[in-house]
RNA sequence: GCGGGUGUAGCUCAGUUGGUUAGAGCGCCAGGUUGUGGUCCUGGAUGUCGUCGGUUCGAAUCCGAUCACUCGCCCCA
Protein backbone atom coordinates (compact mmCIF):
# COMPACT_ATOMS: atom_id res chain seq x y z
CA UNK A 1 0.00 0.00 0.00
CA UNK A 2 1.21 3.47 -0.97
CA UNK A 3 0.79 6.11 1.44
CA UNK A 4 -0.51 8.12 -1.82
CA UNK A 5 -3.64 6.52 -1.60
CA UNK A 6 -6.86 7.95 -0.22
CA UNK A 7 -7.83 6.85 3.41
CA UNK A 8 -10.16 3.70 2.63
CA UNK A 9 -13.51 4.52 2.16
CA UNK A 10 -13.27 7.98 0.98
CA UNK A 11 -13.05 9.51 -2.35
CA UNK A 12 -12.00 12.41 -4.72
CA UNK A 13 -14.25 13.98 -6.42
CA UNK A 14 -13.27 15.24 -10.04
CA UNK A 15 -15.05 17.82 -12.06
CA UNK A 16 -17.30 15.41 -13.63
CA UNK A 17 -18.69 13.88 -9.82
CA UNK A 18 -18.76 17.27 -8.40
CA UNK A 19 -21.46 18.18 -11.15
CA UNK A 20 -23.29 15.20 -10.27
CA UNK A 21 -23.52 16.63 -6.39
CA UNK A 22 -23.94 19.70 -7.23
CA UNK A 23 -27.14 18.98 -8.99
CA UNK A 24 -28.32 16.48 -6.34
CA UNK A 25 -27.19 19.23 -3.72
CA UNK A 26 -28.85 22.09 -5.31
CA UNK A 27 -31.78 20.44 -6.16
CA UNK A 28 -32.39 19.50 -2.69
CA UNK A 29 -32.02 23.39 -1.61
CA UNK A 30 -34.08 24.88 -4.05
CA UNK A 31 -37.15 22.43 -2.88
CA UNK A 32 -36.48 22.85 0.07
CA UNK A 33 -36.42 26.57 -0.06
CA UNK A 34 -39.92 26.09 -1.77
CA UNK A 35 -41.40 24.49 1.67
CA UNK A 36 -39.82 27.45 4.00
CA UNK A 37 -36.79 25.75 4.81
CA UNK A 38 -33.88 27.74 5.45
CA UNK A 39 -30.33 26.16 5.72
CA UNK A 40 -27.99 25.30 8.52
CA UNK A 41 -24.92 24.26 8.92
CA UNK A 42 -23.60 23.13 11.87
CA UNK A 43 -19.98 21.87 12.70
CA UNK A 44 -18.77 18.61 11.37
CA UNK A 45 -17.53 17.20 14.85
CA UNK A 46 -19.35 17.36 18.31
CA UNK A 47 -18.84 16.44 21.84
CA UNK A 48 -19.64 12.35 21.59
CA UNK A 49 -22.15 12.50 23.66
CA UNK A 50 -24.68 14.41 21.54
CA UNK A 51 -24.36 11.40 18.85
CA UNK A 52 -24.20 8.27 21.54
CA UNK A 53 -27.11 9.51 23.80
CA UNK A 54 -29.55 10.04 20.74
CA UNK A 55 -28.70 7.59 18.39
CA UNK A 56 -29.11 4.36 20.57
CA UNK A 57 -26.39 3.09 22.71
CA UNK A 58 -26.84 0.00 21.13
CA UNK A 59 -27.02 0.75 18.01
CA UNK A 60 -24.04 -0.35 15.34
CA UNK A 61 -23.71 3.69 14.42
CA UNK A 62 -22.73 4.24 18.07
CA UNK A 63 -21.07 1.12 18.67
CA UNK A 64 -18.75 0.91 16.25
CA UNK A 65 -18.90 3.07 13.51
CA UNK A 66 -17.81 6.79 14.76
CA UNK A 67 -14.67 8.45 14.32
CA UNK A 68 -14.22 8.95 18.27
CA UNK A 69 -10.77 11.03 19.48
CA UNK A 70 -10.42 12.82 22.21
CA UNK A 71 -8.30 16.21 22.82
CA UNK A 72 -7.42 16.35 26.15
CA UNK A 73 -9.99 15.70 28.27
CA UNK A 74 -12.65 15.96 25.69
CA UNK A 75 -14.14 13.40 23.56
CA UNK A 76 -15.26 14.86 20.34
CA UNK A 77 -16.55 12.47 17.45
CA UNK A 78 -16.83 13.07 13.84
CA UNK A 79 -20.59 13.06 13.00
CA UNK A 80 -22.08 9.86 11.66
CA UNK A 81 -25.68 11.34 10.65
CA UNK A 82 -27.12 15.28 10.72
CA UNK A 83 -30.21 15.14 13.51
CA UNK A 84 -28.24 15.17 16.16
CA UNK A 85 -26.13 17.92 15.21
CA UNK A 86 -28.98 19.68 14.48
CA UNK A 87 -31.32 19.12 17.92
CA UNK A 88 -28.35 20.12 19.87
CA UNK A 89 -28.04 23.39 17.82
CA UNK A 90 -31.25 23.80 18.35
CA UNK A 91 -31.52 23.86 22.32
CA UNK A 92 -27.81 25.11 22.50
CA UNK A 93 -29.15 28.55 20.67
CA UNK A 94 -32.49 28.67 22.06
CA UNK A 95 -34.51 28.67 18.78
CA UNK A 96 -37.08 26.92 20.87
CA UNK A 97 -38.24 30.85 20.45
CA UNK A 98 -38.70 30.46 16.39
CA UNK A 99 -41.03 27.99 16.49
CA UNK A 100 -41.98 25.92 13.99
CA UNK A 101 -38.54 25.77 12.80
CA UNK A 102 -37.65 24.41 8.88
CA UNK A 103 -34.23 23.61 8.42
CA UNK A 104 -32.32 22.12 5.72
CA UNK A 105 -28.56 20.71 6.02
CA UNK A 106 -26.10 19.06 3.78
CA UNK A 107 -22.35 18.15 4.36
CA UNK A 108 -20.24 15.18 4.68
CA UNK A 109 -20.75 12.82 7.21
CA UNK A 110 -18.33 9.96 8.75
CA UNK A 111 -19.39 6.09 9.48
CA UNK A 112 -16.06 3.67 9.73
CA UNK A 113 -18.15 0.91 7.87
CA UNK A 114 -16.89 -1.82 5.62
CA UNK A 115 -16.74 0.06 1.95
CA UNK A 116 -19.08 -1.06 -0.66
CA UNK A 117 -20.71 0.57 -3.42
CA UNK A 118 -22.97 3.26 -2.21
CA UNK A 119 -21.56 2.95 1.41
CA UNK A 120 -18.11 5.39 1.98
CA UNK A 121 -16.62 5.82 5.57
CA UNK A 122 -16.54 9.45 4.47
CA UNK A 123 -20.35 10.27 2.64
CA UNK A 124 -22.56 13.47 1.93
CA UNK A 125 -26.29 13.75 2.85
CA UNK A 126 -28.34 15.93 2.34
CA UNK A 127 -31.65 16.59 4.95
CA UNK A 128 -34.20 18.74 6.41
CA UNK A 129 -35.73 18.97 9.94
CA UNK A 130 -39.15 20.12 11.01
CA UNK A 131 -39.28 20.99 14.47
CA UNK A 132 -41.90 22.40 16.59
CA UNK A 133 -44.99 20.79 15.10
CA UNK A 134 -46.66 17.44 15.59
CA UNK A 135 -49.91 16.97 12.91
CA UNK A 136 -50.00 13.97 11.13
CA UNK A 137 -50.19 16.31 8.14
CA UNK A 138 -46.41 17.84 8.84
CA UNK A 139 -45.42 14.20 8.18
CA UNK A 140 -47.31 13.70 5.07
CA UNK A 141 -45.63 17.04 4.08
CA UNK A 142 -42.22 16.47 4.83
CA UNK A 143 -42.73 13.13 2.87
CA UNK A 144 -44.25 14.58 0.06
CA UNK A 145 -40.89 16.85 -0.27
CA UNK A 146 -38.90 13.99 -0.23
CA UNK A 147 -40.95 12.89 -2.81
CA UNK A 148 -41.05 16.35 -5.31
CA UNK A 149 -36.70 16.20 -4.49
CA UNK A 150 -36.51 12.93 -6.31
CA UNK A 151 -39.36 13.56 -8.79
CA UNK A 152 -36.73 16.83 -9.92
CA UNK A 153 -34.36 14.51 -9.91
CA UNK A 154 -35.73 12.32 -12.40
CA UNK A 155 -35.85 9.49 -10.17
CA UNK A 156 -39.64 9.34 -9.84
CA UNK A 157 -39.99 6.05 -11.17
CA UNK A 158 -36.68 4.21 -10.45
CA UNK A 159 -37.99 4.40 -6.41
CA UNK A 160 -40.49 3.33 -4.05
CA UNK A 161 -42.22 4.49 -0.65
CA UNK A 162 -42.40 2.24 2.27
CA UNK A 163 -43.73 3.76 5.01
CA UNK A 164 -44.54 2.55 8.35
CA UNK A 165 -45.31 3.22 11.67
CA UNK A 166 -43.76 2.20 15.01
CA UNK A 167 -46.37 4.14 17.06
CA UNK A 168 -46.00 6.47 20.29
CA UNK A 169 -44.18 5.09 23.44
CA UNK A 170 -46.50 2.93 24.87
CA UNK A 171 -47.62 1.56 21.48
CA UNK A 172 -43.68 0.56 20.81
CA UNK A 173 -43.23 -0.93 24.19
CA UNK A 174 -46.50 -2.96 23.79
CA UNK A 175 -45.45 -4.41 20.74
CA UNK A 176 -41.83 -4.68 21.60
CA UNK A 177 -43.11 -7.01 24.34
CA UNK A 178 -45.96 -9.32 22.29
CA UNK A 179 -42.80 -9.70 19.69
CA UNK A 180 -40.11 -10.61 21.97
CA UNK A 181 -42.97 -13.15 23.21
CA UNK A 182 -43.59 -14.40 20.23
CA UNK A 183 -40.06 -14.72 19.18
CA UNK A 184 -38.67 -16.42 22.26
CA UNK A 185 -39.94 -19.84 21.32
CA UNK A 186 -38.30 -19.67 17.95
CA UNK A 187 -35.11 -18.66 19.68
CA UNK A 188 -32.98 -21.73 18.65
CA UNK A 189 -34.15 -21.93 14.81
CA UNK A 190 -33.05 -18.03 14.50
CA UNK A 191 -29.98 -17.30 12.87
CA UNK A 192 -27.24 -15.85 14.91
CA UNK A 193 -27.75 -12.07 13.76
CA UNK A 194 -31.36 -12.27 15.13
CA UNK A 195 -30.26 -14.09 18.18
CA UNK A 196 -28.13 -11.07 19.33
CA UNK A 197 -31.01 -8.89 17.93
CA UNK A 198 -33.70 -10.17 20.16
CA UNK A 199 -31.16 -8.85 23.10
CA UNK A 200 -30.46 -5.41 21.73
CA UNK A 201 -32.84 -4.38 19.24
CA UNK A 202 -35.61 -7.55 18.89
CA UNK A 203 -38.31 -5.07 16.10
CA UNK A 204 -34.73 -5.53 14.00
CA UNK A 205 -35.64 -9.16 13.92
CA UNK A 206 -38.43 -7.80 11.49
CA UNK A 207 -36.58 -6.93 9.04
CA UNK A 208 -33.97 -9.83 8.75
CA UNK A 209 -32.50 -11.17 5.00
CA UNK A 210 -32.11 -14.60 6.30
CA UNK A 211 -35.11 -17.36 5.10
CA UNK A 212 -35.40 -18.93 8.30
CA UNK A 213 -35.41 -15.90 9.98
CA UNK A 214 -38.15 -14.66 7.30
CA UNK A 215 -40.44 -17.77 7.79
CA UNK A 216 -40.79 -17.31 11.34
CA UNK A 217 -40.91 -13.70 11.50
CA UNK A 218 -44.01 -14.26 8.73
CA UNK A 219 -46.51 -15.10 11.66
CA UNK A 220 -45.44 -12.94 14.12
CA UNK A 221 -47.51 -9.99 15.54
CA UNK A 222 -47.30 -6.54 13.61
CA UNK A 223 -47.16 -3.25 15.03
CA UNK A 224 -50.91 -2.54 13.84
CA UNK A 225 -52.01 -5.09 16.22
CA UNK A 226 -50.66 -3.00 19.65
CA UNK A 227 -51.70 0.84 18.48
CA UNK A 228 -53.34 2.91 20.58
CA UNK A 229 -56.04 4.34 18.93
CA UNK A 230 -54.66 7.70 19.36
CA UNK A 231 -51.08 6.29 16.67
CA UNK A 232 -53.64 4.46 14.89
CA UNK A 233 -55.29 7.82 14.00
CA UNK A 234 -52.00 9.57 13.68
CA UNK A 235 -50.67 7.00 11.36
CA UNK A 236 -54.19 7.15 9.28
CA UNK A 237 -54.09 11.06 8.61
CA UNK A 238 -50.50 10.43 7.60
CA UNK A 239 -51.44 7.95 4.82
CA UNK A 240 -54.78 10.28 4.45
CA UNK A 241 -52.53 13.38 3.79
CA UNK A 242 -50.01 10.93 1.34
CA UNK A 243 -53.02 10.07 -0.73
CA UNK A 244 -54.79 13.38 -0.55
CA UNK A 245 -51.15 14.26 -2.20
CA UNK A 246 -51.22 11.51 -5.03
CA UNK A 247 -48.10 10.14 -3.59
CA UNK A 248 -47.97 6.08 -4.14
CA UNK A 249 -46.51 4.02 -1.24
CA UNK A 250 -46.71 0.97 0.12
CA UNK A 251 -47.24 0.17 3.62
CA UNK A 252 -44.37 -2.00 5.02
CA UNK A 253 -45.07 -3.25 8.65
CA UNK A 254 -41.74 -4.62 8.92
CA UNK A 255 -40.17 -1.48 7.99
CA UNK A 256 -38.16 -0.27 11.38
CA UNK A 257 -35.51 2.19 11.44
CA UNK A 258 -32.49 2.12 13.15
CA UNK A 259 -32.07 4.67 15.37
CA UNK A 260 -33.06 5.05 18.40
CA UNK A 261 -35.12 8.34 18.70
CA UNK A 262 -37.53 7.20 16.31
CA UNK A 263 -41.23 7.05 16.64
CA UNK A 264 -44.73 7.02 14.69
CA UNK A 265 -43.78 7.50 11.35
CA UNK A 266 -40.92 6.00 9.79
CA UNK A 267 -40.44 5.89 5.65
CA UNK A 268 -37.57 5.28 3.23
CA UNK A 269 -37.42 5.53 -0.17
CA UNK A 270 -35.42 2.76 -1.96
CA UNK A 271 -34.25 1.49 -5.87
CA UNK A 272 -33.43 -1.82 -7.32
CA UNK A 273 -30.20 0.04 -9.01
CA UNK A 274 -28.13 0.10 -6.70
CA UNK A 275 -28.08 -3.46 -5.35
CA UNK A 276 -27.71 -3.67 -1.22
CA UNK A 277 -27.36 0.22 -0.70
CA UNK A 278 -30.86 0.38 -1.99
CA UNK A 279 -31.99 2.92 0.85
CA UNK A 280 -31.78 6.70 -1.55
CA UNK A 281 -33.74 8.69 1.29
CA UNK A 282 -35.06 7.88 4.45
CA UNK A 283 -36.53 9.34 7.40
CA UNK A 284 -39.07 9.61 10.30
CA UNK A 285 -40.70 11.21 13.03
CA UNK A 286 -38.94 11.93 16.48
CA UNK A 287 -40.97 13.67 18.94
CA UNK A 288 -38.82 12.57 21.87
CA UNK A 289 -35.47 13.53 20.70
CA UNK A 290 -34.90 17.10 21.85
CA UNK A 291 -36.55 16.35 25.08
CA UNK A 292 -33.97 13.63 25.99
CA UNK A 293 -31.28 15.63 25.30
CA UNK A 294 -32.10 18.04 28.02
CA UNK A 295 -34.14 20.63 25.74
CA UNK A 296 -37.77 21.48 25.89
CA UNK A 297 -40.20 18.83 24.64
CA UNK A 298 -40.68 19.63 21.01
CA UNK A 299 -42.03 17.22 18.47
CA UNK A 300 -40.00 16.87 15.03
CA UNK A 301 -39.99 15.23 11.65
CA UNK A 302 -37.17 14.82 9.27
CA UNK A 303 -35.17 13.21 6.73
CA UNK A 304 -31.87 12.73 5.14
CA UNK A 305 -30.69 11.19 1.12
CA UNK A 306 -27.32 10.04 0.10
CA UNK A 307 -26.03 12.70 -2.09
CA UNK A 308 -23.62 10.00 -3.60
CA UNK A 309 -26.57 7.21 -4.04
CA UNK A 310 -28.73 10.19 -5.71
CA UNK A 311 -25.37 11.44 -7.95
CA UNK A 312 -25.48 7.78 -9.16
CA UNK A 313 -28.92 7.46 -9.77
CA UNK A 314 -28.66 10.78 -11.85
CA UNK A 315 -26.27 9.71 -14.39
CA UNK A 316 -23.86 12.25 -16.20
CA UNK A 317 -24.47 16.04 -15.89
CA UNK A 318 -23.03 18.25 -18.67
CA UNK A 319 -21.48 21.39 -17.79
CA UNK A 320 -24.03 24.23 -19.00
CA UNK A 321 -21.76 26.62 -19.46
CA UNK A 322 -20.23 26.81 -22.78
CA UNK A 323 -17.40 29.26 -23.11
CA UNK A 324 -15.83 31.28 -25.76
CA UNK A 325 -12.24 30.36 -26.66
CA UNK A 326 -10.09 33.37 -27.36
CA UNK A 327 -7.45 32.19 -29.81
CA UNK A 328 -4.33 34.63 -30.19
CA UNK A 329 -2.38 34.53 -33.34
CA UNK A 330 0.28 36.89 -32.52
CA UNK A 331 0.06 39.43 -29.40
CA UNK A 332 -0.83 36.92 -26.68
CA UNK A 333 -1.00 39.94 -24.01
CA UNK A 334 -3.67 41.77 -26.08
CA UNK A 335 -5.74 38.45 -25.98
CA UNK A 336 -4.64 38.39 -22.03
CA UNK A 337 -6.22 41.87 -22.30
CA UNK A 338 -9.33 40.82 -24.20
CA UNK A 339 -10.22 37.68 -22.71
CA UNK A 340 -10.60 39.61 -19.30
CA UNK A 341 -12.83 42.40 -20.45
CA UNK A 342 -15.09 39.70 -21.78
CA UNK A 343 -15.10 37.68 -18.65
CA UNK A 344 -15.98 41.02 -16.58
CA UNK A 345 -18.59 41.83 -19.08
CA UNK A 346 -19.80 37.89 -17.63
CA UNK A 347 -18.55 35.79 -20.46
CA UNK A 348 -17.02 32.68 -20.03
CA UNK A 349 -13.77 32.26 -21.77
CA UNK A 350 -11.21 29.93 -22.25
CA UNK A 351 -7.77 30.56 -23.62
CA UNK A 352 -4.95 28.38 -24.08
CA UNK A 353 -1.18 29.95 -23.01
CA UNK A 354 0.31 27.55 -26.10
CA UNK A 355 0.30 25.72 -28.64
CA UNK A 356 -0.22 27.04 -32.68
CA UNK A 357 -3.55 27.85 -34.32
CA UNK A 358 -5.08 23.79 -35.00
CA UNK A 359 -3.90 22.67 -31.77
CA UNK A 360 -6.33 26.26 -30.02
CA UNK A 361 -8.95 25.20 -32.05
CA UNK A 362 -9.35 21.54 -30.70
CA UNK A 363 -8.85 22.44 -27.55
CA UNK A 364 -11.49 25.07 -28.22
CA UNK A 365 -13.88 22.16 -29.41
CA UNK A 366 -12.97 19.84 -26.17
CA UNK A 367 -13.74 22.58 -24.01
CA UNK A 368 -17.55 22.44 -25.82
CA UNK A 369 -16.72 26.22 -26.57
CA UNK A 370 -19.70 27.75 -28.13
CA UNK A 371 -17.57 30.26 -30.26
CA UNK A 372 -14.15 30.55 -30.91
CA UNK A 373 -12.54 34.54 -31.70
CA UNK A 374 -9.39 34.66 -33.70
CA UNK A 375 -7.34 37.56 -32.61
CA UNK A 376 -4.64 37.56 -36.01
CA UNK A 377 -2.24 40.41 -36.99
CA UNK A 378 -4.62 41.06 -39.65
CA UNK A 379 -7.97 42.00 -38.04
CA UNK A 380 -6.34 43.50 -34.90
CA UNK A 381 -4.54 45.74 -37.48
CA UNK A 382 -8.02 46.80 -38.56
CA UNK A 383 -9.21 46.83 -34.57
CA UNK A 384 -11.36 43.76 -35.29
CA UNK A 385 -11.52 39.79 -34.61
CA UNK A 386 -12.67 36.81 -36.50
CA UNK A 387 -16.14 35.28 -34.68
CA UNK A 388 -16.20 31.63 -35.72
CA UNK A 389 -19.46 29.77 -34.75
CA UNK A 390 -17.77 26.22 -33.96
CA UNK A 391 -21.07 24.81 -34.66
CA UNK A 392 -22.38 25.42 -37.83
CA UNK A 393 -18.35 26.57 -38.63
CA UNK A 394 -19.87 29.78 -40.00
CA UNK A 395 -17.33 32.88 -39.21
CA UNK A 396 -17.21 36.50 -39.73
CA UNK A 397 -14.93 39.52 -39.42
CA UNK A 398 -15.89 41.81 -36.43
CA UNK A 399 -14.86 44.79 -34.78
CA UNK A 400 -13.52 44.36 -31.43
CA UNK A 401 -15.40 47.39 -29.66
CA UNK A 402 -18.66 45.19 -30.60
CA UNK A 403 -17.74 41.92 -29.55
CA UNK A 404 -18.68 41.14 -25.99
CA UNK A 405 -22.54 42.65 -26.87
CA UNK A 406 -22.52 40.51 -30.23
CA UNK A 407 -21.22 37.40 -27.54
CA UNK A 408 -23.68 38.46 -25.01
CA UNK A 409 -26.67 38.78 -27.42
CA UNK A 410 -26.22 35.32 -29.21
C1' G B 1 -16.98 -7.12 11.77
C1' C B 2 -18.13 -12.05 8.51
C1' G B 3 -18.06 -14.82 3.62
C1' G B 4 -17.08 -14.72 -1.99
C1' G B 5 -14.81 -12.21 -6.45
C1' U B 6 -11.21 -8.99 -8.70
C1' G B 7 -6.41 -6.06 -9.05
C1' U B 8 -2.05 -5.75 -16.21
C1' A B 9 -0.72 1.62 -19.63
C1' G B 10 -4.92 7.77 -17.85
C1' C B 11 -9.70 4.45 -19.07
C1' U B 12 -11.97 -0.51 -20.71
C1' C B 13 -9.69 -4.95 -21.05
C1' A B 14 -6.55 -9.34 -23.75
C1' G B 15 -2.34 -12.08 -22.22
C1' U B 16 -2.96 -19.56 -24.27
C1' U B 17 -0.58 -25.75 -19.91
C1' G B 18 4.84 -20.54 -15.72
C1' G B 19 9.59 -19.36 -20.79
C1' U B 20 13.15 -14.70 -23.53
C1' U B 21 12.20 -6.94 -25.71
C1' A B 22 3.91 -7.49 -21.85
C1' G B 23 -0.44 -6.27 -26.01
C1' A B 24 -5.32 -4.01 -28.19
C1' G B 25 -9.08 -0.24 -28.32
C1' C B 26 -10.10 4.55 -26.42
C1' G B 27 -7.47 8.70 -24.67
C1' C B 28 -2.79 11.50 -24.91
C1' C B 29 1.41 13.67 -27.95
C1' A B 30 3.42 14.74 -32.96
C1' G B 31 2.80 15.02 -38.26
C1' G B 32 -0.56 15.11 -43.06
C1' U B 33 3.71 22.50 -45.27
C1' U B 34 3.37 28.63 -43.39
C1' G B 35 -3.81 31.62 -39.66
C1' U B 36 -8.90 27.25 -38.44
C1' G B 37 -11.63 22.36 -34.48
C1' G B 38 -15.11 18.13 -34.41
C1' U B 39 -14.16 13.04 -39.51
C1' C B 40 -9.99 10.48 -41.79
C1' C B 41 -4.66 8.78 -42.45
C1' U B 42 0.44 8.11 -40.46
C1' G B 43 3.82 7.99 -36.53
C1' G B 44 5.04 8.23 -31.13
C1' A B 45 5.12 7.96 -25.71
C1' U B 46 3.29 5.45 -21.36
C1' G B 47 3.44 0.19 -17.36
C1' U B 48 8.58 -1.46 -10.86
C1' C B 49 1.58 -6.63 -14.41
C1' G B 50 -1.57 -3.37 -6.60
C1' U B 51 2.43 -4.30 -2.68
C1' C B 52 5.71 -7.59 0.07
C1' G B 53 7.51 -12.41 0.49
C1' G B 54 7.86 -17.63 -1.23
C1' U B 55 8.20 -21.91 -4.93
C1' U B 56 11.16 -22.34 -9.61
C1' C B 57 16.74 -22.44 -13.97
C1' G B 58 12.71 -18.95 -15.11
C1' A B 59 6.44 -15.95 -12.47
C1' A B 60 1.82 -10.99 -14.95
C1' U B 61 0.84 -16.38 -14.85
C1' C B 62 1.60 -21.02 -8.97
C1' C B 63 1.48 -20.28 -3.22
C1' G B 64 1.13 -16.98 1.18
C1' A B 65 0.42 -12.36 3.39
C1' U B 66 -1.10 -7.45 2.84
C1' C B 67 -3.65 -3.25 0.68
C1' A B 68 -7.60 -1.51 -2.41
C1' C B 69 -12.00 -2.15 -5.01
C1' U B 70 -16.30 -5.16 -5.65
C1' C B 71 -20.77 -8.72 -4.49
C1' G B 72 -23.61 -10.63 -0.40
C1' C B 73 -24.33 -10.50 5.11
C1' C B 74 -24.40 -6.85 8.92
C1' C B 75 -25.70 -1.75 9.16
C1' C B 76 -27.60 2.41 6.98
C1' A B 77 -28.37 7.50 3.46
Amino acid sequence: MSSLQPVRGTHDLLPDDTRRHRRVEDTALAVARRYGYGEIVTPIFEFTEVFSRTLGETSDVVTKEMYTFSMGEESLTLRPEGTAGVARAFISGGLAQSLPLKLFYRGPMFRHERPQKGRQRQFHQVGVEFLGVDSPLADAEVVSMGWRLLAELGLGDKVTLEINTLGDADSRAAYRDALVAYLMPFRDQLSEDSRNRLERNPLRVLDSKDDGDRRIVAQAPVMSDCLTPAARDFFAQVTGGLDALGIPYVVNPKLVRGLDYYCHTAFEFTTTALGAQGTVLAGGRYDGLVAQMGGPATPGIGWAAGVERLAMLVGEVADPVRPVAVVPMGDAVAALRLADELRAAGIAVEMGFSGNMKKRMARANKANARFAVILGEDEAARGACTLRDLDTGEQSELPLAVLAETLLSR
